[in-house]
DNA sequence: GATTGCTGTCCGATATACCAGACAAAACCT
DNA sequence: AGGTTTTGTCTGGTATATCGGACAGCAATC
């Protein structure tokens, strides 16, 4: 899936083509990763795509209100029907619904932040979020996505792989954290594999040096992992503290389980 | 914008055929329209569309996550690549931002619903809302879409438009109300017209017998009417109460237009 | 002001995506 | 059970959507 579309297209010439459908999923998800308005002429070398293909498919998807153009420098990026479309999911997916209220409620009773996941491909995206009552937020918006190895809600969320499919999932890139340490593959996916079946993970100092993330699973009815719930918490809370959060948060995560 | 090119398009021969991707903005906008999940086996009859290219585009589409099929009962529905690619249009989008802040400003303050509604082709989309604080909620959904004639936020956002336009974009059915009753449209369009250039509009009585709608304008830089914010208010307000709450209303309108 | 590069539109050829229809399996009837 | 309808999968032929490339309008550079 990644864009090797060099120069040395030229030998197979023809073969090429490739259904509207296809560029048009790989234009959203090249959208989405890159977070931002891209402008149109620029989709054809990022896309490997003709160039009069994607000038079509994009008039196509503006009309249908799927991406919006900017008037003046012409960058798309999803459109107002895309939303509209994926409230309906969020309105209509139980777990989601069911979640996100809970995070709610939790970061209300705590006073800290916390975060409703799921794993979306290679990345664990944030659905919902509540930002916690203390003075300095360590939060996340709704929507942005993170490499796995950077969280613990992303161990929790492929510790039903085996260590195969966790190879296979994780991009070189993935294991670099913010900071430009790098995670270890072979002690990432050893986390992942203990991780499976605990009621609680916690990771200290991944994402930055001055927070720790307690991410519990919600089970789904097969016993596996359709999500997760976290705190995202200072560095340096009491054991105390963080003892009656932790129970908070298992709570949470049972009631939201279909299964024990 | 109706693909009437097809002139020789003899009665039954094969000029069936359409693109993938027409396909699937109509499923889309079929399943958004229908709001729930539907019988996969139902959708050729419902959408026109030949069986194997039904269940082939909903593979494709599911595969991308931009749908979801229930195990059970083999429904489809919008999945999570659309709730989070949607994420980002909110996220990103300048007015719809702040908008949905000031929603909840208004309605934190004065205790009354808001909304911020925008055009969706011949439906007034809900962006945002906010419940009021009253007993007896008459609020409405974020996502849920209605016919523009049953709203005060419908008459500005057509304001812009000629009565052509207008009657080519009113489908008879969106003239019924939720009680039988039917508008008219001739009346319709003279109170579109007259919208134009109002700081606020005011509706009694239409979607239900026990509520108002007091609605202003978002104008972008050409004075257009981008999107509304309105309060949704039991019929029988003070006419004081309704007073305090006009003026915080189009203070707020006037705050997000781009024009004056 | 000539040159170069970039952008968006248009058009004809052809590779192929869509469609019709056959088939199997399941569900639903008498 | 046996027949009938519905559902999901598969395959080959052909209408057509995609693609390459040409063209005109701008902008920037020399």
């Amino acid at each position: 899936m990644n864009e090797q579309g060099t120069v040395s297209a030229s030998v197979v010439s023809g073969g090429n083509r490739e259904r509207g459908i296809d560029r048009v999923l790989t234009l959203f998800a090249y959208l989405n990763g890159r977070g931002r308005p891209v402008r149109v002429a620029d989709l054809p070398k990022a896309l490997g795509a003709p160039r009069s293909t994607i000038y079509e498919i994009v008039r196509v998807l503006t009309e249908a209100g799927m991406l919006e153009v900017s008037g003046d420098d012409n960058r798309v990026y999803f459109g107002r029907a895309m939303y509209l479309y994926g409230i309906n999911y969020f309105r209509d997916n139980e777990l989601i619904r069911r979640g996100s209220s809970e995070v709610e409620a939790l970061s209300k009773m705590t006073g800290e932040t916390s975060e409703l996941c799921v794993l979306n491909r290679n990345r664990q995206a944030i659905i919902h979020t509540h930002p916690g009552s203390r003075p300095m937020r360590i939060s996340s918006e709704v929507g942005s996505q993170f490499p796995i190895p950077w969280t613990a809600s992303g161990r929790l969320l492929l510790s039903h792989m085996t260590p195969a499919e966790i190879r296979d999932l994780i991009e070189p890139e993935d294991l670099v954290l913010p900071d430009r340490r790098v995670v270890d593959i072979e002690g990432f996916i050893v986390e992942c594999l203990a991780a499976r079946g605990k009621s609680i993970v916690i990771t200290r100092g991944l994402i930055n040096s001055f927070s720790q993330c307690l991410a519990v699973p919600i089970l789904g009815m097969h016993g596996e992992v359709q999500a997760t719930i976290c705190f995202v918490l200072p560095i340096d809370v009491t054991d105390e503290q963080r003892a009656v959060l932790q129970e908070h948060l298992i709570a949470s995560g049972r009631k939201l389980s279909m299964h024990e």
